[in-house]
DNA sequence: ATGAGTGCAAAAAGTTTGCACCGCT
DNA sequence: AGCGGTGCAAACTTTTTGCACTCAT
């Protein structure tokens, strides 16, 4: 059993990762061994940069090209284990969808912050209304834009833009 | 009044569009007012590619250098005229936000087909969340992702890949 | 004279891809 | 021998920007 952050599984990402790439008659290479354990050792969002940076940073000199890293995140965003949840800075940003629970985001337009929340209601609206289309649902992204509260309050001592 | 597909508004695209330029000592150029016309002569999802395609095709000549209309589609985003709604094979998808309800969508993973829907109960429940989190909600975008009826169909008479 | 605006071409920035070599996770 | 896989560098896409010139919505 692994714990990811909350929600417990059988089954831990990389022997998922390993399944879904068997078929596809892929390999679990170590490259891609690396990249899953990189990618579940964090549990914040990222993006391909910050898991390139990371991957070069290991103890263990394990690096994995940033080519393989852009083929990998799309591999396991196929295979389920990740999802992109938002651009922000022009950036694909992922997080887990394996093991965690299904959430939404609020994300602040000025610090770009994200707020997680979760919310069953909104899935099981649009779960009705995939229904009544006849729309197969596989999945969603639901990202709320405004200022989180530090940035949304006013501030009395606001620093002059000028020089 | 001016009738943009089923809600009437007041005042009209372009004379909001010169509204907000004003507030920021800004005009209300040729250029400008060509790309408001041809942004709102259109009821479907367009993109900036799309866009310039149609400002280069005019019968009156009055055309948009591409920088000038991605710079002028930012600029109807933050007036509030129109939004981004979704992203399709790498580019961003715009429609319009003024004088339109409310809505999200569907999109076909395999045909990008885009469904609308307007469902307040979603509007409802972000703006509770928000509230809840101290944060300024200005908007919000939700994509539902899955298989359209056309596409999500098994289709017994399937067409091979290979030649 | 003035400040904003445009078009062009070049630059950014993120992502994808062709290719030669590698290696059996 | 075979097929998938990797890394590198080059290519590609979309979007942004520097700049010189224009114009007065």
């Amino acid at each position: 059993m692994n714990d990811l952050g909350g929600v417990e599984v059988a089954v831990s990402p990389k022997d998922k990762f390993r399944e879904f790439l068997e078929t596809r008659s892929k390999r679990l290479t170590t490259e891609r061994a690396t990249l899953v354990e990189e990618v579940f050792a964090m549990h914040e969002h990222f993006d391909t940069d910050l898991m390139v940076a990371r991957l070069a940073n290991r103890k263990d000199g394990r690096s994995v090209s940033r080519s393989t890293v852009y083929r990998g995140l799309t591999e396991l965003v196929e295979a389920g284990l990740i999802r992109r949840v938002a651009r922000t800075n022009g950036r694909e940003v992922y997080e887990h969808d394996y093991g965690y629970p299904e959430h939404d985001h609020l994300i602040c337009s000025k610090c770009q912050k994200m707020i997680e929340f979760r919310n069953t209601e909104v899935r099981r609206i649009i779960e009705a209304i995939a229904r009544e289309q006849g729309f197969q649902l596989s999945g969603h992204r639901l990202e709320a834009q405004g200022l989180c509260s530090d940035c949304g309050r006013p501030r009395r001592h606001r620093k002059l833009d000028m020089i």
